[in-house]
DNA sequence: GGAGTAACCGGACTATAGTCCGTATCGCTA
DNA sequence: TAGCGATACGGACTATAGTCCGGTTACTCC
């Protein structure tokens, strides 16, 4: 019932801290703990028994840990393999973002598009299952995930740029179906382009297009979509 | 313990009804009123409440049936739902086969395919909760169902014509990122881009589309980037 | 170094999808 | 219409995701 004044210092220092480090580390040690535990256990679980085979139970007993801790760390399923992901997703997106070409940036951008296409293919297919929880065992949960804008962003981006380099000074060649629209329009095409191409590479669905064709048949009717993207 | 030769009448009569009507209808008179109730109960509560708030409990209980009789009937939510979307779908699927141009035959196969595609999004748009629930309530159910098969089969039919139709005399334009392969292939490429189109017909994903634009702006989109795989 | 507080912990609890199996019913045949 | 096998019924049962909250612990500030 006693006001001192608690309350404000701890909160400022929260703030100076954030201010301070890039990341908010406001996790304490045994959170800090607890979280390596479960990604760890799971790690070891989803590798020997398949992903979902594992429940979330498992898990949690596997990392001695209580359920509570695992929901209130990870929010759900998906947000636990989307954690997961996260080591191997950052070491895609580093080589994106400064990596050497033609995945990262010097190379043109129909040469960078193409280049992410393979790669964020291989990923997907080194980690199926994975991305497929991730994606799909809460709904929406894929577009909500910010690796997704990332991926969209990315893609987007080159999308515009290689357009616009492809007709140099020769204008809109035909007509097309083009809408006529101010000359920002670019943009939101290629931002819905890039969600088409981006549904393309959804777990669910290379899931279901593996079913009837072989990967390298796959990567290369990908790369014949970008083509006519461009 | 007696074997008298009462098996097999049963079964040869049930071959010959298979034989006579088109449909298989062995589905005895209780079953049917059966499945009529919770048809009936289902679309009732899913309109009253949202599809998502009802559980399947609370339909069997509405269609006073038993939990057993329920699944059994429908395996799970999704086919639940894909049962419900059935008339609807006839509906689309008839005025495909026989309805008038450009949907139904006679149009060119471009126009066709234009016209499905905003035919399908129209639908889509008017039971998306349902269609949803139909293609993500169970993993890959999607791809199963058979109604996926006839869009994509339509699809894939009309793209590949489309194309052909295209390039009369003239050949395959320029060198592009394709292939060098047999004749047959333009089937498998517009398979795959079929698969595409649909993936961005997919309830979630038009669902995370509305999030960030209007339906009009999507038809647009869509029916550009249809424009692109002919 | 001691007290106070916010953050965290764990596991019991709820809600719901889907399964199982003993019992009841249907529809055919004699 | 009585008998009988196939089919269907229904609700108790299991498994699992996700929530809640009383009790504990780690950090901060004096």
């Amino acid at each position: 019932m006693e006001e001192h004044n608690g309350p404000q210092s701890a909160s400022s220092t929260r703030e100076l801290r954030l201010l301070a480090h890039g990341a908010p580390p406001p996790e304490r040690a045994d959170a800090a703990r607890n979280r390596r535990r479960i990604l760890d256990a799971a790690a070891r679980l989803f590798a020997e028994h398949g992903v979902d085979e594992v429940s979330m139970d498992a898990v949690a007993r596997a990392a001695e840990v209580g359920k509570g801790t695992l929901f209130r760390r990870f929010g759900d399923r998906a947000g636990l393999a989307a954690a997961l992901l996260d080591e191997r997703e950052r070491e895609l997106q580093a080589a994106i973002l400064s990596g050497p070409p033609p995945l990262g940036p010097g190379a043109p951008a129909d040469a960078r598009l193409r280049a992410f296409v393979s790669a964020y293919l291989r990923y997907l297919l080194g980690h199926l299952d994975l991305v497929h929880t991730s994606e799909t065992a809460s709904p929406g949960a894929r577009y909500r995930i910010g690796a997704y804008r990332f991926w969209h962003r990315h893609v987007q981006l080159l999308l515009a740029e290689a357009r616009s380099a492809g007709a140099p000074g020769a204008s809109r060649t035909e007509g097309d179906a083009s809408r006529a629209e101010g000359e920002g329009d670019g943009a939101r095409g290629a931002g819905f382009d890039a969600h088409a191409l981006l549904a393309s590479l959804g777990a669910e669905h290379v899931r279901a297009m593996l079913a009837e064709t072989t990967p390298e048949r796959l990567e290369s009717d990908l790369l014949s979509l970008v083509e006519r993207m461009i």
